[in-house]
DNA sequence: TCTGCTAACACTTTTGAAGTGG
DNA sequence: ACCACTTCAAAAGTGTTAGCAG
């Protein structure tokens, strides 16, 4: 684990997130850097969706220097992650990072499609730190490493020209926000909820990424104390290196395949003893030509323990040949789950943009949350991903409007406005009351 | 011809509704 | 009526593959 004062002991506690230097990144030709600032949180970008929060405005100077960005493939040994913030005290570690460091030392490849394609490995982080009283919020964004284009040259990624232009940035809020403190430390933190696609005009709020591109996740917490503040109390930003990864639409590297099928529970049938494994396809292709057959199967029967469900904290990469990693089966999951274990009904009604759409992500309810929300409250929505918009140039965050919270101009994608629920009344998701 | 993208496919996992019993 | 548990079907998430477009 890292904390970020031992990063930048020189800081203090109180600095602003801002832009990194181009410059600084030695493998980031100039050329390239035009209009490719990387674009670190800008409080003011989230003050659109945050002007519910917090607590006493809080001063925030100069940004430090970020760090290198690290670079792919098996060569690099990974630095420490990276942390911006003004939140002392807090800390954020990646539980599973062997994982990823498998994955990074190959070349981390993440399949995006048109619908939405989920990271594999997620996202999972555990964190240290917080007040177990203040509510915060987590948010996930990904972010180009570099402004070059990717190619697969058989043996390893080669940059193959300027990188495509920028896209909206659009950012995953954790559908647990706004939890308190004791409720995130309680138990990991996992985004294996959010989608990466390619498509420009997607209307679902997945994070729109370029295919042959590299990018780096990075997971933001922000402090939120009172609920009808226009100001927000202080925001951490993270990244860890291993999880940076080249977006494809095919896999092109096989030992990425190869990890992947054998880490994703989803993908267990392509594995060597699956009935979806290269000799079996190859099989019933032979037996199509041939005619109808009776179908085999035992014997290519996976006899692997189902994985098991994940909830919306504790999921993500699950690998059942990893104990530690071990999913929770079913007779775990109807184990009473602690108070603070699954998400939060009041989150949702205090911000219902951070759920996603579909019924089967509504939050159980969460006694964490004990005031009912402000029936003042502006109109949410429903969306679990906020659409950023760029300012010139297409690189810097532009100042939101901080009038409202969820400026609808700010968030694209999804069924909303949806009716704002008075207290302790039902939000209408597909005509089913909620809680 | 090569490269990248898409849709269809078969398979597995996840989820929620319905049913059952205490 | 309520709760806990089981069963089942539908939905969603996987990598593979063939075909298409530039």
């Amino acid at each position: 684990m890292y904390h970020p004062r031992e990063l930048y002991p020189s800081l203090g506690t109180g600095y602003r997130l801002g832009h990194p230097q181009p410059g600084a990144d030695s493998s980031f030709p100039p050329a390239l850097a035009e209009g490719y600032r990387y674009p670190d949180l800008d409080t003011s970008k989230l003050d659109c969706f945050l002007s519910g929060i917090e607590a006493a405005p809080h001063t925030l100077s100069a940004p430090p220097p970020l760090p290198l960005l690290p670079s792919l493939g098996p060569e690099t040994a990974p630095p420490p992650p990276e942390a911006l913030h003004s939140l002392p005290g807090v800390s954020l570690s990646l539980e599973n990072q062997e994982l990823w460091k498998e994955f990074s030392a190959v070349g981390t490849e993440m399949i995006i499609t048109k619908a939405g394609r989920r990271m594999f490995p997620a996202c999972r982080v555990s964190v240290t730190g917080l007040d177990p009283e203040a509510r915060y919020l987590f948010l996930l964004d990904v972010v180009p490493v570099d402004g070059a284009r990717y190619r697969w040259q058989g043996q390893h990624w080669e940059p193959s020209g300027k990188a495509e232009p920028r896209l909206p940035d659009r950012v995953y809020i954790h559908p647990d926000s706004p939890a308190t403190g004791a409720h995130w430390m309680r138990q990991p933190v996992s985004f294996h909820r959010v989608k990466l696609t390619n498509s420009t005009l997607d209307p679902h709020g997945h994070l729109i990424l370029h295919s042959m591109h590299k990018y780096q996740p990075r997971i933001h917490l922000v402090r939120a104390t009172q609920l009808c503040s226009q100001h927000w109390g202080g925001v951490a930003s993270f990244r860890f290196p291993e999880t940076t990864f080249i977006s494809v639409t095919a896999y092109q590297n096989p030992r990425i395949t190869q990890l992947k099928i054998a880490a994703n529970p989803f993908a267990k049938g392509f594995r060597e003893n699956g009935r979806n494994c290269k000799r079996e396809r190859d099989a019933r292709v032979k037996r199509k030509l041939r005619g109808p057959e009776p179908v085999a199967t035992e014997a290519c029967g996976s006899g692997d323990t189902p994985g098991g469900p994940c909830d919306s904290t504790l999921g993500g990469d699950i690998r059942d040949s990893d104990p530690e990693q071990a999913p929770v089966s079913r007779e775990a999951a109807s184990v009473p789950a602690p108070p603070c274990g699954g998400p939060s009904a009041e989150a949702y009604l205090l911000h219902p943009a951070a759920f996603h759409g579909a019924p089967s992500h509504l939050p159980a309810r969460n006694p964490s949350f004990p005031e009912a929300p402000d029936p003042g409250r502006p109109t949410p929505y429903s969306t679990a991903f906020l659409e950023l918009q760029p300012g010139p140039g297409g690189s810097a965050y532009q100042a939101a409007p901080s009038v409202t919270s969820f400026a609808p101009h700010f968030i694209q994608g999804g069924p909303f406005p949806l009716p704002y629920p008075g207290p302790g009344g039902y939000l209408d998701m597909g005509s089913k009351p909620m809680y």
